[in-house]
DNA sequence: CGGTAACCTGGGAT
DNA sequence: AATCCCAGGTTAC
Protein backbone atom coordinates (compact mmCIF):
# COMPACT_ATOMS: atom_id res chain seq x y z
CA UNK A 1 0.00 0.00 0.00
CA UNK A 2 3.21 2.21 0.69
CA UNK A 3 3.60 1.49 -3.02
CA UNK A 4 0.26 3.18 -4.26
CA UNK A 5 1.61 6.51 -2.68
CA UNK A 6 5.05 6.13 -4.12
CA UNK A 7 3.52 6.07 -7.61
CA UNK A 8 1.19 9.13 -6.69
CA UNK A 9 4.20 11.28 -5.36
CA UNK A 10 5.84 10.51 -8.48
CA UNK A 11 3.47 11.72 -10.64
CA UNK A 12 2.59 14.47 -8.55
CA UNK A 13 6.24 15.50 -9.54
CA UNK A 14 5.93 16.08 -13.19
CA UNK A 15 2.08 18.30 -12.32
CA UNK A 16 1.62 21.30 -14.60
CA UNK A 17 1.38 23.75 -12.20
CA UNK A 18 4.93 22.60 -11.06
CA UNK A 19 8.36 23.46 -12.16
CA UNK A 20 9.93 21.57 -14.55
CA UNK A 21 11.24 18.63 -12.81
CA UNK A 22 15.08 18.71 -12.79
CA UNK A 23 16.68 15.60 -14.81
CA UNK A 24 15.74 12.66 -12.21
CA UNK A 25 16.68 11.48 -9.14
CA UNK A 26 13.07 10.79 -7.21
CA UNK A 27 13.27 13.38 -4.36
CA UNK A 28 10.41 11.99 -3.22
CA UNK A 29 8.48 13.00 0.01
CA UNK A 30 10.34 11.01 2.23
CA UNK A 31 8.74 12.31 5.02
CA UNK A 32 5.69 12.37 3.93
CA UNK A 33 3.04 9.56 5.21
CA UNK A 34 1.49 7.06 2.86
CA UNK A 35 -1.69 7.15 4.83
CA UNK A 36 -4.49 9.12 3.19
CA UNK A 37 -5.06 11.75 5.20
CA UNK A 38 -9.07 12.12 6.53
CA UNK A 39 -10.25 15.20 5.99
CA UNK A 40 -8.03 17.08 5.08
CA UNK A 41 -7.64 20.53 7.16
CA UNK A 42 -7.02 24.02 5.54
CA UNK A 43 -6.26 26.80 7.69
CA UNK A 44 -7.14 25.34 11.41
CA UNK A 45 -6.15 22.94 12.76
CA UNK A 46 -8.66 20.16 13.74
CA UNK A 47 -9.90 19.73 17.31
CA UNK A 48 -11.95 22.39 18.43
CA UNK A 49 -10.44 24.26 21.12
CA UNK A 50 -12.52 25.44 23.98
CA UNK A 51 -14.11 28.61 23.32
CA UNK A 52 -11.94 30.16 26.04
CA UNK A 53 -8.90 29.11 23.69
CA UNK A 54 -10.38 30.93 20.50
CA UNK A 55 -8.44 33.66 20.80
CA UNK A 56 -7.83 36.90 18.92
CA UNK A 57 -10.34 38.15 21.23
CA UNK A 58 -9.16 39.60 25.11
CA UNK A 59 -9.14 36.95 27.37
CA UNK A 60 -11.08 37.29 30.62
CA UNK A 61 -10.86 39.92 32.78
CA UNK A 62 -9.64 37.31 35.19
CA UNK A 63 -6.45 36.84 33.93
CA UNK A 64 -6.23 40.99 33.21
CA UNK A 65 -2.35 41.48 35.14
CA UNK A 66 -2.73 44.95 34.98
CA UNK A 67 -5.70 47.24 36.31
CA UNK A 68 -5.43 50.32 34.39
CA UNK A 69 -6.19 49.86 30.56
CA UNK A 70 -4.00 48.85 27.83
CA UNK A 71 -4.43 52.52 26.27
CA UNK A 72 -2.64 54.34 28.96
CA UNK A 73 0.93 55.51 29.32
CA UNK A 74 3.71 53.52 29.27
CA UNK A 75 5.62 54.41 32.13
CA UNK A 76 3.36 55.08 34.62
CA UNK A 77 5.49 57.86 37.13
CA UNK A 78 6.37 56.16 40.43
CA UNK A 79 7.48 53.48 37.92
CA UNK A 80 11.22 54.19 38.02
CA UNK A 81 11.82 52.21 41.93
CA UNK A 82 10.54 48.24 40.42
CA UNK A 83 9.71 47.92 37.52
CA UNK A 84 7.36 44.77 37.88
CA UNK A 85 5.52 42.69 35.26
CA UNK A 86 2.88 45.21 35.67
CA UNK A 87 4.74 48.37 34.74
CA UNK A 88 5.85 46.93 31.87
CA UNK A 89 2.16 46.25 30.71
CA UNK A 90 2.32 42.66 30.16
CA UNK A 91 -0.75 41.07 27.90
CA UNK A 92 -2.04 37.84 28.99
CA UNK A 93 -2.70 35.08 26.18
CA UNK A 94 -4.46 31.99 26.58
CA UNK A 95 -2.31 29.02 27.29
CA UNK A 96 -1.12 27.67 30.09
CA UNK A 97 2.41 26.11 31.12
CA UNK A 98 0.95 23.00 30.18
CA UNK A 99 -0.08 24.39 26.69
CA UNK A 100 3.05 26.00 26.17
CA UNK A 101 6.55 25.61 27.91
CA UNK A 102 8.78 28.44 26.14
CA UNK A 103 12.23 26.72 26.91
CA UNK A 104 10.61 23.44 25.12
CA UNK A 105 9.02 25.80 22.38
CA UNK A 106 11.14 28.43 21.37
CA UNK A 107 14.68 27.03 21.46
CA UNK A 108 14.42 23.86 20.66
CA UNK A 109 14.77 23.41 16.96
CA UNK A 110 11.63 24.60 15.29
CA UNK A 111 12.80 28.50 14.96
CA UNK A 112 15.61 30.13 15.45
CA UNK A 113 14.98 33.57 15.83
CA UNK A 114 14.01 34.21 19.36
CA UNK A 115 16.33 35.07 22.02
CA UNK A 116 16.54 34.78 25.27
CA UNK A 117 16.19 38.58 26.84
CA UNK A 118 15.89 37.70 30.54
CA UNK A 119 17.16 34.54 32.56
CA UNK A 120 14.73 35.35 35.36
CA UNK A 121 12.02 35.58 35.05
CA UNK A 122 12.57 33.59 32.26
CA UNK A 123 11.99 35.80 29.13
CA UNK A 124 12.10 35.29 24.98
CA UNK A 125 12.10 37.84 22.16
CA UNK A 126 11.55 38.17 18.53
CA UNK A 127 9.63 39.38 15.99
CA UNK A 128 6.37 37.81 14.84
CA UNK A 129 5.20 39.16 11.96
CA UNK A 130 5.57 43.51 12.33
CA UNK A 131 5.07 42.86 16.28
CA UNK A 132 8.58 42.62 18.21
CA UNK A 133 7.56 41.02 21.13
CA UNK A 134 8.50 39.23 24.75
CA UNK A 135 7.24 36.52 26.27
CA UNK A 136 7.10 35.37 29.58
CA UNK A 137 4.99 33.69 32.60
CA UNK A 138 3.13 36.12 34.44
CA UNK A 139 4.51 35.60 38.28
CA UNK A 140 1.77 33.21 40.62
CA UNK A 141 0.16 32.49 37.52
CA UNK A 142 0.71 29.74 34.54
CA UNK A 143 -0.65 31.89 32.43
CA UNK A 144 1.36 33.12 29.41
CA UNK A 145 1.64 37.18 28.74
CA UNK A 146 3.13 39.13 26.00
CA UNK A 147 4.82 42.54 25.82
CA UNK A 148 5.16 44.61 22.85
CA UNK A 149 8.13 46.98 22.48
CA UNK A 150 8.16 48.30 18.66
CA UNK A 151 10.66 51.19 18.71
CA UNK A 152 8.75 53.70 17.80
CA UNK A 153 5.43 53.99 19.81
CA UNK A 154 3.21 56.00 16.96
CA UNK A 155 4.06 52.76 14.21
CA UNK A 156 2.20 50.87 17.41
CA UNK A 157 -0.72 52.00 18.68
CA UNK A 158 -2.89 50.46 21.70
CA UNK A 159 -4.97 49.19 18.63
CA UNK A 160 -1.65 47.14 17.95
CA UNK A 161 -1.74 45.39 21.47
CA UNK A 162 -4.91 43.31 19.82
CA UNK A 163 -3.33 42.68 16.68
CA UNK A 164 -0.13 41.46 18.01
CA UNK A 165 -2.01 39.42 20.23
CA UNK A 166 -3.90 37.83 17.34
CA UNK A 167 -0.47 37.25 15.76
CA UNK A 168 0.59 35.58 18.58
CA UNK A 169 -1.95 33.06 19.45
CA UNK A 170 -1.64 32.50 15.25
CA UNK A 171 2.05 31.70 15.73
CA UNK A 172 1.78 29.62 18.66
CA UNK A 173 -1.30 27.38 17.30
CA UNK A 174 -3.02 28.18 20.20
CA UNK A 175 -6.03 26.70 19.10
CA UNK A 176 -4.42 23.19 19.32
CA UNK A 177 -5.25 21.61 22.47
CA UNK A 178 -1.47 19.99 23.38
CA UNK A 179 -2.86 18.78 26.89
CA UNK A 180 -4.75 16.36 25.47
CA UNK A 181 -2.56 15.60 22.89
CA UNK A 182 -0.40 14.21 25.04
CA UNK A 183 -2.70 12.42 27.28
CA UNK A 184 -3.78 10.38 23.62
CA UNK A 185 0.37 9.81 22.51
CA UNK A 186 1.13 8.78 26.38
CA UNK A 187 -1.12 6.21 26.10
CA UNK A 188 -0.24 5.43 22.49
CA UNK A 189 4.04 5.08 22.99
CA UNK A 190 6.06 3.74 26.09
CA UNK A 191 8.84 5.87 25.04
CA UNK A 192 6.42 8.81 24.29
CA UNK A 193 5.76 8.86 28.08
CA UNK A 194 9.15 8.27 29.45
CA UNK A 195 10.60 11.20 27.41
CA UNK A 196 7.64 13.20 27.95
CA UNK A 197 8.12 12.76 31.56
CA UNK A 198 11.25 13.71 31.85
CA UNK A 199 10.59 16.64 29.81
CA UNK A 200 8.34 17.87 32.80
CA UNK A 201 4.62 18.36 32.81
CA UNK A 202 4.91 19.17 29.06
CA UNK A 203 4.44 22.22 26.98
CA UNK A 204 6.46 20.98 24.20
CA UNK A 205 4.34 23.04 21.44
CA UNK A 206 4.38 23.08 17.22
CA UNK A 207 4.35 26.61 15.94
CA UNK A 208 3.00 27.72 13.15
CA UNK A 209 5.15 29.83 11.39
CA UNK A 210 4.87 32.21 8.56
CA UNK A 211 5.84 29.80 5.60
CA UNK A 212 8.82 32.26 4.18
CA UNK A 213 10.50 33.11 7.28
CA UNK A 214 10.14 28.98 8.15
CA UNK A 215 11.54 28.04 4.56
CA UNK A 216 14.69 30.38 4.68
CA UNK A 217 15.69 29.47 8.06
CA UNK A 218 15.32 25.51 7.17
CA UNK A 219 17.04 26.51 4.20
CA UNK A 220 20.07 27.39 6.54
CA UNK A 221 19.90 24.16 8.88
CA UNK A 222 21.45 21.38 6.54
CA UNK A 223 24.22 19.73 7.36
CA UNK A 224 24.61 22.46 10.16
CA UNK A 225 24.50 22.98 13.70
CA UNK A 226 22.00 25.36 15.69
CA UNK A 227 24.66 27.76 16.95
CA UNK A 228 25.38 28.17 13.66
CA UNK A 229 22.02 28.03 11.98
CA UNK A 230 21.75 30.91 14.62
CA UNK A 231 23.61 33.22 13.38
CA UNK A 232 22.84 32.61 9.92
CA UNK A 233 19.07 33.12 10.48
CA UNK A 234 20.25 36.29 12.18
CA UNK A 235 21.80 37.32 9.48
CA UNK A 236 18.76 37.07 7.10
CA UNK A 237 16.43 39.04 9.45
CA UNK A 238 18.97 41.53 9.33
CA UNK A 239 17.98 42.21 5.95
CA UNK A 240 14.54 43.19 7.03
CA UNK A 241 13.17 46.34 8.49
CA UNK A 242 14.42 46.88 11.76
CA UNK A 243 11.32 47.01 14.93
CA UNK A 244 13.78 47.81 18.04
CA UNK A 245 16.30 46.88 20.29
CA UNK A 246 16.06 44.23 23.26
CA UNK A 247 18.18 43.54 25.77
CA UNK A 248 21.17 44.18 23.88
CA UNK A 249 19.44 42.64 20.70
CA UNK A 250 18.47 44.50 17.50
CA UNK A 251 15.64 42.85 16.19
CA UNK A 252 14.33 43.24 12.64
CA UNK A 253 11.34 41.89 11.00
CA UNK A 254 11.58 39.15 8.78
CA UNK A 255 12.67 39.88 5.31
CA UNK A 256 10.59 39.66 2.00
CA UNK A 257 11.41 37.21 -0.17
CA UNK A 258 11.75 40.41 -2.87
CA UNK A 259 14.70 41.25 -0.52
CA UNK A 260 16.17 38.44 -0.58
CA UNK A 261 16.29 37.97 -3.91
CA UNK A 262 18.32 41.33 -4.08
CA UNK A 263 20.87 39.55 -2.22
CA UNK A 264 24.40 38.56 -3.70
CA UNK A 265 25.43 34.83 -2.93
CA UNK A 266 29.07 36.15 -2.63
CA UNK A 267 27.65 38.80 0.10
CA UNK A 268 26.19 35.46 1.61
CA UNK A 269 29.17 33.57 1.73
CA UNK A 270 31.07 36.55 2.75
CA UNK A 271 28.81 36.47 6.01
CA UNK A 272 29.52 32.54 6.79
CA UNK A 273 26.90 30.95 4.55
CA UNK A 274 28.93 28.63 2.37
CA UNK A 275 27.24 26.38 -0.21
CA UNK A 276 23.60 27.50 1.57
CA UNK A 277 24.16 30.81 -0.08
CA UNK A 278 23.44 29.58 -3.91
CA UNK A 279 20.59 28.01 -2.09
CA UNK A 280 19.42 30.64 -0.39
CA UNK A 281 19.55 33.42 -3.60
CA UNK A 282 18.23 30.33 -5.67
CA UNK A 283 15.37 29.78 -3.97
CA UNK A 284 14.60 33.68 -3.74
CA UNK A 285 14.74 34.51 -7.03
CA UNK A 286 12.80 30.58 -7.76
CA UNK A 287 10.13 31.91 -5.41
CA UNK A 288 10.07 35.57 -7.05
CA UNK A 289 9.16 33.65 -10.59
CA UNK A 290 5.88 32.55 -9.37
CA UNK A 291 2.60 34.25 -9.79
CA UNK A 292 2.04 36.36 -6.75
CA UNK A 293 5.66 36.51 -5.89
CA UNK A 294 6.18 33.14 -3.87
CA UNK A 295 5.17 34.04 -0.24
CA UNK A 296 1.42 33.61 -2.05
CA UNK A 297 2.78 30.32 -3.65
CA UNK A 298 3.87 29.54 -0.11
CA UNK A 299 1.08 30.11 1.56
CA UNK A 300 -1.40 28.58 -0.65
CA UNK A 301 0.36 25.24 -0.20
CA UNK A 302 -1.79 25.25 3.65
CA UNK A 303 -4.78 24.23 1.93
CA UNK A 304 -2.87 21.40 -0.32
CA UNK A 305 -2.07 17.84 1.33
CA UNK A 306 1.13 16.88 2.58
CA UNK A 307 2.48 15.19 -0.60
CA UNK A 308 1.81 17.81 -2.37
CA UNK A 309 3.34 20.26 -0.08
CA UNK A 310 6.35 18.44 0.12
CA UNK A 311 6.69 17.95 -3.39
CA UNK A 312 6.12 21.32 -4.39
CA UNK A 313 8.93 22.49 -1.48
CA UNK A 314 11.16 20.28 -3.39
CA UNK A 315 11.59 21.94 -6.25
CA UNK A 316 12.95 24.46 -4.73
CA UNK A 317 17.44 24.66 -4.56
CA UNK A 318 18.62 23.55 -1.00
CA UNK A 319 14.91 22.07 0.25
CA UNK A 320 14.89 18.15 0.04
CA UNK A 321 12.77 15.91 2.32
CA UNK A 322 14.13 16.69 5.55
CA UNK A 323 13.80 20.25 5.33
CA UNK A 324 10.42 20.34 3.49
CA UNK A 325 8.72 18.54 6.02
CA UNK A 326 9.94 20.96 8.52
CA UNK A 327 8.55 23.84 6.50
CA UNK A 328 5.42 21.95 6.15
CA UNK A 329 5.16 20.96 9.90
CA UNK A 330 6.35 24.33 11.40
CA UNK A 331 4.49 26.47 9.22
CA UNK A 332 1.59 25.12 6.91
CA UNK A 333 -0.62 23.26 9.05
CA UNK A 334 0.47 19.71 8.11
CA UNK A 335 0.68 18.39 11.87
CA UNK A 336 1.27 14.37 9.83
CA UNK A 337 4.48 15.54 8.26
CA UNK A 338 7.59 13.88 10.32
CA UNK A 339 10.62 15.58 9.10
CA UNK A 340 13.05 12.31 9.77
CA UNK A 341 16.70 13.40 10.52
CA UNK A 342 19.32 11.60 12.04
CA UNK A 343 17.83 12.06 15.45
CA UNK A 344 14.40 10.83 14.68
CA UNK A 345 16.39 8.01 12.58
CA UNK A 346 17.77 6.85 15.65
CA UNK A 347 14.65 7.20 17.88
CA UNK A 348 13.03 5.21 15.21
CA UNK A 349 15.44 2.40 14.69
CA UNK A 350 15.60 1.93 18.33
CA UNK A 351 12.22 1.92 19.58
CA UNK A 352 9.82 1.44 16.81
CA UNK A 353 11.76 -0.26 13.73
CA UNK A 354 14.49 -2.55 15.38
CA UNK A 355 14.62 -4.39 12.16
CA UNK A 356 15.84 -1.19 10.19
CA UNK A 357 18.35 -0.62 12.93
CA UNK A 358 22.27 -0.34 10.87
CA UNK A 359 20.80 0.74 7.59
CA UNK A 360 21.58 3.96 6.53
CA UNK A 361 18.53 6.48 5.78
CA UNK A 362 17.12 6.72 2.40
CA UNK A 363 14.23 8.65 0.85
CA UNK A 364 12.17 4.77 1.10
CA UNK A 365 13.22 4.53 4.78
CA UNK A 366 12.30 7.68 5.53
CA UNK A 367 8.85 7.53 4.22
CA UNK A 368 8.98 4.03 6.35
CA UNK A 369 9.67 6.05 9.21
CA UNK A 370 7.13 8.65 8.78
CA UNK A 371 4.38 6.21 8.16
CA UNK A 372 5.24 4.52 11.28
CA UNK A 373 5.36 7.54 13.13
CA UNK A 374 1.65 7.94 11.82
CA UNK A 375 0.49 4.81 12.84
CA UNK A 376 0.95 5.53 16.10
CA UNK A 377 0.05 8.74 16.50
CA UNK A 378 -2.29 9.79 13.78
CA UNK A 379 -3.41 13.09 12.63
CA UNK A 380 -1.18 15.21 15.28
CA UNK A 381 1.99 12.54 14.60
CA UNK A 382 4.27 15.38 13.73
CA UNK A 383 3.70 16.80 17.22
CA UNK A 384 4.49 13.89 18.74
CA UNK A 385 7.97 13.33 16.69
CA UNK A 386 8.66 16.70 17.87
CA UNK A 387 8.68 15.71 21.40
CA UNK A 388 10.94 12.60 20.85
CA UNK A 389 13.33 14.75 18.70
CA UNK A 390 13.49 17.03 21.46
CA UNK A 391 14.11 13.90 23.71
CA UNK A 392 17.02 13.18 21.83
CA UNK A 393 18.76 16.42 22.59
CA UNK A 394 21.43 16.44 24.86
CA UNK A 395 19.53 17.18 28.31
CA UNK A 396 22.24 19.87 29.52
CA UNK A 397 21.50 21.86 26.30
CA UNK A 398 17.60 21.72 26.37
CA UNK A 399 17.98 25.24 28.74
CA UNK A 400 21.41 26.29 27.65
CA UNK A 401 20.92 30.38 28.85
CA UNK A 402 23.57 32.81 28.02
CA UNK A 403 24.87 35.23 30.85
CA UNK A 404 25.66 38.80 29.98
CA UNK A 405 29.04 40.21 29.08
CA UNK A 406 28.85 42.06 32.71
CA UNK A 407 27.53 39.27 35.06
CA UNK A 408 30.05 36.39 33.20
CA UNK A 409 33.17 37.78 32.67
CA UNK A 410 34.42 35.73 29.65
CA UNK A 411 37.67 34.48 29.70
CA UNK A 412 37.97 34.12 25.90
CA UNK A 413 36.87 35.92 23.02
CA UNK A 414 33.66 33.42 23.00
CA UNK A 415 30.72 33.74 25.28
CA UNK A 416 30.64 32.62 28.85
CA UNK A 417 27.39 30.31 28.75
CA UNK A 418 25.93 28.75 32.03
CA UNK A 419 23.32 25.58 31.41
CA UNK A 420 20.53 25.69 33.12
CA UNK A 421 18.15 22.75 33.86
CA UNK A 422 14.30 22.49 33.16
CA UNK A 423 12.21 22.16 35.49
CA UNK A 424 13.07 20.98 39.25
C1' DC B 1 16.73 3.10 -7.50
C1' DG B 2 20.36 2.43 -3.72
C1' DG B 3 24.85 3.64 -2.10
C1' DT B 4 28.52 7.28 -1.78
C1' DA B 5 31.22 11.34 -1.83
C1' DA B 6 31.48 16.33 -2.05
C1' DC B 7 29.90 20.50 -0.09
C1' DC B 8 31.23 25.49 3.61
C1' DT B 9 32.23 26.28 8.31
C1' DG B 10 33.53 26.08 13.09
C1' DG B 11 33.82 23.87 17.50
C1' DG B 12 35.17 19.99 20.20
C1' DA B 13 37.61 15.57 20.53
C1' DT B 14 41.75 12.83 19.60
C1' DA C 1 49.43 21.48 16.77
C1' DA C 2 47.46 18.76 13.10
C1' DT C 3 43.42 16.05 11.96
C1' DC C 4 39.26 14.06 12.36
C1' DC C 5 34.48 14.17 13.22
C1' DC C 6 30.08 15.98 13.52
C1' DA C 7 26.34 19.21 12.96
C1' DG C 8 18.28 18.28 12.60
C1' DG C 9 21.02 17.50 4.62
C1' DT C 10 21.05 18.16 -0.37
C1' DT C 11 23.01 17.28 -4.65
C1' DA C 12 25.41 14.93 -8.22
C1' DC C 13 27.44 10.54 -9.81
Amino acid sequence: MCSHFYAFVLSLRFSPTMRPPPPLLPRIAASASATPPRRQRTVRPPMPPSPALLSSTPPPAAFVETPKPETTQQHPPTARRRLTLADEEWHPLPLSLAELSLPLTLPTGQTFLWRRTSLSPLRFTAAVGPHLVSLSHLPDDDRLAFLLHNDDPASSPSSSVAAARAALCDYLNAAVPLADLWVQFTAADARFAEVAARLGGGGARVLRQDPVECLFQFLCSSNNNIARIEKMVWTLAGYGERLGEVGGFVFHRFPTVERLARVSEQELREAGFGYRAKYVVGTAKELMAKPGGGAKWLALLRDRELLEVIEGLCTLPGVGPKVAACIALFSLDKNQAIPVDTHVWKVATQYMLPELAGKSLTPKLSIVVADAFVAKFGEYAGWAQNVLFIGQLPAKKLVATEVTSETAKPTKRKRATKMVEIQA
